[in-house]
DNA sequence: CATTTGACAGGAA
DNA sequence: CTTCCTGCCAAAT
């Protein structure tokens, strides 16, 4: 397991499963630090592979993004909505 | 080893 | 509701 703990991210937001979403907070938590979702925005960043690492699904403790590294902000709600996630207003309705 | 930075979170004003 | 400050963690330089 010499996974760092930005693979181990990797690893989590790749098992968000389609019309799901994860806060950063809960993805440093399932990461195994609890505190580290700023080390997780980190790591979504670098995003090593978009096509596997679906960063649009992990959004922020008020279910908002801060950035999207593959179009924008804007893009990064219209993917989720098509993903059928519900939204309430620019945010990520939880339930 | 020390410093800087970042797609954050939470609280205060 | 918006803006600023502080705290926390990991990776990069």
């Amino acid at each position: 397991m010499n996974r760092s703990f930005t693979e181990r991210v990797y690893d989590i937001v790749a098992k968000i499963p389609k019309g799901g979403v994860l806060t950063y907070k809960q993805v440093a938590k399932l990461a195994g630090s609890p505190g580290a979702f700023r080390a997780v925005g980190s790591a979504m960043r670098n995003n090593p592979d978009k096509a596997k690492i679906p960063c649009h699904r992990v959004v922020g403790s008020d279910g908002g993004m801060h950035g999207y590294a593959f179009g924008g902000e804007s893009v990064k709600i219209k993917i989720l909505k098509e993903e059928g996630v519900k939204f309430k207003g620019e945010k990520v309705d939880f339930e």
